[in-house]
DNA sequence: CTGTTAGCGCCTTCAT
DNA sequence: ATGAAGGCGCTAACAG
């Protein structure tokens, strides 16, 4: 028989014959023969595979956001060919060369925001959808899902001035980043009405080695001032507990810290981290659905807020004398 | 100019005029061309990319072990095409997945032996070079990179034994798959000598909650016979603290814990975690190498094994009265 | 050194 | 309901 009748029983679009059916899947099952996905993705002009990129597998927050993501698209038959950007100069060319394996559309979990300029992350928007988990980029094509990470840190901030804090660090991040910016405006406008706070701001990067500048702090007196450690995520607030212990002090003894992400890993350790949950799984779900619905012809979602929850552990203390 | 031309100045791989080559790169830049991938993969018979299947990505080893992966591939044109099987029965259609999207090999961090047939497997390397790490499956083409854990495992059991433990809780993994037969092995080798040795084993999976097997134990008397628990992976081992921390046994001083793999957030628990380091990355580099040579023709290597080594942290302790 | 041609394996429009 | 033919974008062998 020939080739297109064999394509229509595969795809199932066309109307085939009963017994011509039969004989090509028992034909398919006798030599063992798979579709080939590459010449198909040539020949619909798609490869029903979206690209994912991040800036760091070695923090949790994002490796639990693939996995929600791979849980969305299990249904379906995409698939994701993940892309991670250590280094921001590679975030170019790791989108290229999604765009050369023609993936259908892209997820940036992050995005280097220190590259001066997005235009390859614009640009790509004009020929696949794109979404920015997290982030966002008004004006442009560039779709943007995320947390409400200012409401999450308005509502923390309010928390430890309730407890007493009035003295606190804010610890990694990057100036001019937006997950930084959100949640530093978060927490000011959550202090705006207490002027007798003391915030500073320590915006050392996302890296885990981001609490190692507490070093320098410790020894240039925190503890003389600080009762709280805000970090930018539980990736940097568990490495700021690891660097208290390694100095005896102990948290939240003597200090209080939190986080932000609620990784599976705050609760690995001690004591277990205060933190944030930005919703991981809506995110994801929101994210996936704008790129289906991008795909499918319709109009794209500019951008959309997915609330987050403030989880209470045992990293904070009251600090309020009886 | 032709088709033909253009291919060869991107190829690189056959002469072509220096002017030519300008007014090509130029007509590239100016139009934006950026070469198609899919073509290119169906007409060179060959993706650029291998298959990477592991089991679950909540436990990092299989992170760290991607990670190192695309440190090796970093160089090289390969990208990786992940697939995660966290139900078993799910591992055949993800490598026929990968089948059918034509990945150049496939590289199983770990794989499913609990499935009573591995032709998947086997059939597979048949077509194109598969290799196993941290398993095996001797007989068949498939190649397999190893940690010496077995030497690791008697290593530490002697470590133990030199600490006074004569009484330990061997806990998770399963009967029959290879990490745990061989750690267990090394274990019992290294207890061969000593006859007062009580060994138990609870082979509970290799998940998270393989540790909650412990609150049986606990109630039924463990801490009056036991006095090291040998976990099966770090992961496991991390997800022991926490349920001996929550019915208020402490680490080290009421029982010792040790764990395997050396995963990032041993060091981030407390105790800090007592581990063996399988060398992630001589496993990554062995695995890729064989793959690449694989592909270049060369005869493919059986079975490796690669060092592993005793980490010594904070969760075990002597228990020899002086 | 460069242009022409024939596939790679599949999908789809057009006939039948 | 099925077959034939053209094309997706690229590479490789063959001519010039």
């Amino acid at each position: 028989m020939s080739i297109a009748t064999v394509s229509r029983v595969i795809n199932g679009n066309y109307p085939v014959g009963k017994k011509t059916r039969q004989r090509v899947l028992k034909a398919m099952k006798d030599l063992g023969y798979s579709p080939n996905h590459v010449a198909r993705s040539l020949a619909l002009q798609s490869t029903s595979t979206i690209g994912v990129v991040c800036t760091d597998l070695k923090n949790p927050y994002f490796v639990e956001m693939i996995e929600q993501i791979q849980l969305v698209t299990a249904g379906s038959s995409l698939q994701l060919l993940l892309q991670n950007t250590s280094v921001a100069e590679n975030e170019r060319d790791a989108v290229q060369l999604l765009l050369d394996r023609r993936v259908d559309a892209i997820i940036f979990i992050a995005h280097h925001e220190e590259l001066d300029d997005v235009e390859h992350i614009t640009s790509t928007a004009k020929m696949v959808p794109v979404v920015l988990i997290g982030q966002e980029l008004p004006g442009t094509k560039v779709m943007s899902i995320c947390a409400e990470e200012e409401q999450g840190m308005y509502t923390l901030g309010k928390q430890l001035l309730q407890l007493g804090h009035r003295n606190v660090l804010f610890l990694g991040g990057k100036e001019g980043s937006h997950p930084t910016e959100v949640k530093l405006r978060g927490l000011r406008n959550a202090f705006a009405l207490n002027n007798d706070v003391r915030l500073e701001v320590e915006l050392t990067g996302y890296q885990y080695t981001a609490a190692n500048v507490l070093e320098d702090r410790i020894a240039g007196g925190l503890l003389q001032w600080c009762t709280a450690i805000v970090a930018v995520s539980d990736y940097v607030a568990i490495g700021a507990l690891n660097v208290l212990d390694a100095n005896g002090i102990r948290v939240p003894t003597d200090i209080t810290v939190t986080g932000f992400d609620n990784i599976f890993w705050a609760t690995c350790v001690r004591p277990k981290l205060t933190t944030v949950e930005p919703n991981k799984e809506l995110l994801a779900q929101n994210a996936v659905h704008a790129i289906m619905n991008a795909l499918d012809g319709q109009a794209s979602i500019g951008k959309v807020l997915v609330p987050s929850e403030l989880i209470l552990r045992g990293s904070h203390r009251s600090i309020i004398s009886k």
